[in-house]
RNA sequence: AGCCUCAUAGUGUAAUGGUAACACCCCGGAUUUUGAUUCCGUUAUUCUAGGUUCGAGCCCUAGUGAGGCUACCA
């Protein structure tokens, strides 16, 4: 996409601000996934945001980007995680350079800001269950009550949480809340928890602790820490702010982050919530979470999908505080408009049909020159092997031909790209009547010259030669991903993925396709192209673009699907 | 029910009190040795009602609709 963005979208008009009025000279932002799942098309969106702003900003010295794993819940959080989100964001094109954080890492920090606020009286144990605080909280109209344990004093505090700390505890036996406001209309306000027991083995620090901090303590802290100016996060989060300001008002920070919100990304057909995408994966409907119908990061990448393509689509998005459903027509879009210039072109028949050339001892030819790419002669040329025999597609032959069908019909002529045009003679059929094999003649002296006169030839078809193509594997996709959201399948996941989103077939290929590199695999795309599966993590191995595009409605049925 | 946030073509976004626009999708046409690409074109937009103002998509009030909030998840 071109890159003229004359307009700034909010955030980066508070933070062009921010820079003018010298709040601040340097900007700083941060990715802040939580190492439970792999990352999404969604994310995309928050990487290039947070990621894209450092780098728009990238003359004012100090601004960069932190990538910060925000793993204080050890018991959804896994290594491997860690590592396919570093893969993701790297693959996307963005550098966190030296400022790798782990919120794990600032435990002690958070431990020492927890017995600042008890020494402050902000912050207290209680003893009551979570069955009890949550009954206590009081509801969206009434005000909650205040625990017997909200006035114990300081120094009790203090040992309670020391002892908290030293694992004296079980359990769910008592949590450090915060003393705020119980009558407040923000639930968050009413005394939020800011550390729990758990005796869990943590992926990044062992068994070194058994208390642990919930996101509404921790992130505000660890934002102040690396001095990130602007903590950018998803909606959900709007009512939370009134406690992330509490918290850095409150604890001894060293900076004070601002927290601004934006929609999440919504697209149709598409899965995207986290939750939903490890059932996927770990009930087996998938292959795992690079399944090519997924709209993971990998998955998206297994498919083919190019990263600057996801990057100028988050970009032609925009960003908004209105919960919008985008169109996935949009990142199709995105992703034709960047293969399309730079693709070399091959052709391939997944449904094939024999054509018998009966006069081709009229114009023998060893094999026609094709281009690599219509538009671009730099692409250089192919010589593609052509013989008497040919594969075609099923779908470019029709033995009643509608209006506006232009391919080839009883006594018609089409044009075999870059070879001759030819005439049908004849067609046989089995029992069924389905056609098996085609006769025809060509049309000698049309190799590279116009149709002579008098010969109607409008399309031109795709073939492969029968004695030198090659069988390959060809996924077929129909649109993207999921097609159905799981909560409208009561019965798990059965009816989520659309089974004929993803088939493979054999097709005949020219052999120029046939001899990419191992661990190859062609995609057929509704739109009509083929992709190179993971040829993004296969040097040499580029996509391909474009077969035959889906055939019209206005003379039949859709071909491919 | 209370509080918070939001509302612009079918979809996603611009317009910073001064002629409502761009992209996608759809449809139509031209070119085309990929029914692709490219090019041209058509349709269609400020949730409602008041108010402020010379002038309101923008500011104010009310209503309507949507989303969020009652985890020891993030």
């Amino acid at each position: 996409m071109t890159d003229t963005a004359p307009n700034l979208d909010f955030i980066r008009e508070i933070i062009a601000d921010d820079l003018t009025t010298g709040k601040h000279s340097a900007i700083l932002t941060r990715f802040p996934p939580e190492p439970n799942g792999y990352l999404h098309i969604g994310h995309a969106k928050s990487i290039c945001l947070n990621f894209g702003i450092s780098r728009e900003n990238a003359g004012v010295t100090g601004t960069r980007c932190h990538l910060r794993f925000d793993d204080t819940n050890p018991e959804k959080e896994e290594s491997e995680y860690v590592e396919s989100i570093k893969t993701d964001v790297q693959w996307l094109g963005f550098d966190w350079g030296e400022h790798l954080y782990f919120a794990s890492d600032y435990f002690t920090f958070f431990h020492d800001c927890a017995v600042h606020l008890i020494a402050a009286g902000l912050a207290y144990v209680d003893d009551d269950s979570a069955e009890e605080i949550r009954a206590k909280r009081g509801n969206l109209t009434t005000p909650g009550t205040h625990s017997p344990r909200r006035e114990r004093t300081v120094e009790e505090n203090l040992d309670l949480f020391a002892r908290m700390r030293a694992g004296e505890f079980k359990e769910g036996e008592c949590v450090l809340r915060a003393k705020i406001d119980m009558a407040s209309s923000n639930m968050n306000l009413r005394d939020p928890v800011l550390y729990r027991i758990m005796h869990a083995h943590h992926h990044n620090t062992g068994d070194a602790w058994c208390i642990y901090p919930m996101y509404d303590f921790a992130h505000p802290l660890e934002d102040a820490l690396e001095h990130i100016t602007h903590s950018l996060c998803t909606l959900e989060f709007e009512n939370h702010r009134p406690l992330y300001d509490w918290f850095i008002d409150h604890c001894p920070v060293p900076s004070k982050p601002r927290q601004i919100e934006f929609a999440r990304l919504n697209l149709t057909y598409t899965v995207m919530s986290k939750r939903k995408l490890l059932q996927l994966v770990q009930q087996g409907h998938v292959s795992g979470w690079n399944d090519p119908r997924l709209p993971t990061l990998s998955g998206l990448r297994r498919r083919g999908y190019p990263a600057p393509a996801i990057r100028d689509f988050c970009k032609r998005i925009g960003l908004t505080k209105f919960n919008s459903t985008t169109d996935v027509a949009l990142l199709e879009f995105e992703v034709r408009d960047f293969l399309n210039p730079s693709s070399p072109r091959r052709m391939a028949v997944l449904n094939p049909l024999k054509v018998v050339l009966d006069n081709w001892s009229a114009e023998p030819l060893g094999h026609v020159p094709l281009a690599n790419h219509p538009q671009n002669p730099a692409a250089g040329d192919r010589q593609v092997a052509i013989s008497d025999e040919l594969w075609i597609e099923r779908d470019d032959f029709m033995v009643d031909p509608p209006k506006k069908f232009y391919r080839l019909g009883p006594g018609r002529h089409v044009r075999l790209r870059g070879g001759h045009i030819i005439r049908h003679v004849s067609h046989e059929t089995d029992a069924a009547g389905h056609v098996t094999l085609i006769h025809a003649e060509i049309v000698p002296g049309t190799v590279g010259a116009d149709a002579p006169a008098g010969i109607e030839c409008r399309a031109a078809i795709h073939w492969v030669d029968a004695a030198t193509g090659m069988d390959a594997q060809v996924r077929l996709y129909d649109r993207l991903f999921t097609v159905a959201d799981p909560d409208g399948a009561p019965d798990g996941f059965v009816s989520v993925l659309n089974p004929a989103s993803l088939t493979t077939v054999t097709a005949k290929v020219e052999p120029a396709l046939a001899q990419a590199p191992a661990g190859f695999a062609c995609q057929f795309e509704r739109v009509g192209y083929f992709i190179a599966d993971d040829c993004d993590h296969q040097p040499g191995c580029q996509p391909v673009f474009n077969r035959t595009v889906a055939l019209k409605d206005s003379w039949g049925k859709q071909a491919g699907r």
